[in-house]
DNA sequence: AAATAATGTTTACACTGTCAACATTATTTT
DNA sequence: AAAATAATGTTGACAGTGTAAACATTATTT
């Protein structure tokens, strides 16, 4: 249990585990996350290309390793924005929507890796499980919270929360997708569009 | 303009590229669409490993005709649904998105390579954006239909639709990439969610 | 029947993920 | 302190990938 000298140059490469996480992501916000390769991450991080796999059982820990960032740096997004707001449940509950979109608009290369499809399910089942996604527990509660405040309508909690996810996933991906019609893709255009989504989605929760 | 003798055994190998097409289909089924490999295709099909590209210019071709098939299957199975129902515009609008999730959910594969990210947009996206999707403007003429006998509110033809397209391939996606908790998979309560999650679209779009 | 186009094969190349054997350096044990 | 051990990195190998070039065969057109 000794405690590490630092963080930043210590040990043989220095910190290979986080350099190699960081590189894999430039890597996908250049060419995509689906043909990223292991050799090509070794190599801009300047190491040989069986290297990771001192770190990283194969290809899919490391986009495990991505996934997990992902979901914590949502979590803290979506909690930082929901601390600065003055609003009310129903707010916050918003906020949870239009900032999971924000996120995903904003780092499509760990978003793809959190929700995409995946090769491999057995790296992620475990702790990736929505049931076990802090944002999605988040969301959760924020409809669970304005239920019981009448500011949703009554209803079972889980497939509510199932329309909530849907919607909001389904415009990320279609937007970091490219699957927006070309009318709608300027950036003003795009904040109206997402929120007449995310609009939608409450007018069809709200009370009767 | 000779007219083919028949489309089963002519030729050197028969129809190649219709075999190609339903094997690559196959193993999509069998492994997933994202480390399809060629050489398997080939190989099941029992041809040289080169034979396809006589065919298709490269794999993404070949995925390109896949998705292109989809969306036939996608639109006939939507207008057959439609044209067997007797209700009104609106409950024909229902049957687009049901019928949306319901295809993404019989044929993942075929969903997949459809709305799934491309590794290379360029083969699609001239033929396959939203705009031209038989289907999506299938729904964006409910949806107009609807608002003009007030079945549906007033608003933004193009937000509203992309709003319902969010929901049905938001829960599309996370269904086919298995992002649904645990207690809800069988698939009667599949059903039911999806239910919820289409109703609450309903709600979202229905007049003040 | 000869010429040509369409279709399929062989060979080759640069890449990929991952394993095994080896090398080096940090840490622990003596 | 030196020796032993664990952690980390490298080299080399292997089977598998996409795809281009050269060649072979067969159907179609002339």
């Amino acid at each position: 249990m000794t405690v590490k000298k630092n963080q930043t140059k210590s040990y043989h490469h220095g910190n290979l585990r986080r350099v190699l996480i960081d590189t894999a992501l430039e890597i996908i916000s250049e060419q995509g996350a689906k043909d990223i390769s292991l050799r090509q991450v070794a190599q801009r991080a300047g190491v040989s290309h069986t290297a990771p796999y001192r770190h990283f059982k194969d290809k899919n820990a490391i986009l495990a390793a991505v996934a997990k960032e992902g979901f914590d740096m949502m979590l803290a997004q979506t909690e930082d924005r929901i601390a600065g707001n003055k609003g009310n449940e129903l707010d916050h509950f918003a906020i949870c929507g239009l900032s999971y979109i924000d996120f995903a608009s904003k780092y499509p290369s760990h978003y793809r890796v959190m929700f995409g499809t995946r090769s491999d399910d057995s790296y992620f089942s475990d702790e990736f499980k929505p049931e076990s996604i802090p944002v999605f527990q988040l969301l959760r509660d924020k409809i669970k919270i304005c239920q019981k405040k009448g500011l949703l309508k009554a209803g079972d909690l889980h497939h509510m929360a199932m329309a909530a996810w849907s919607i909001v996933h389904g415009f990320a991906m279609l937007r970091i997708d490219h699957h927006i019609p070309d009318q709608e893709t300027d950036e003003k255009k795009l904040r109206e569009l997402q929120q007449t989504v995310v609009l939608t989605l409450f007018y069809g929760l709200r009370p009767e």
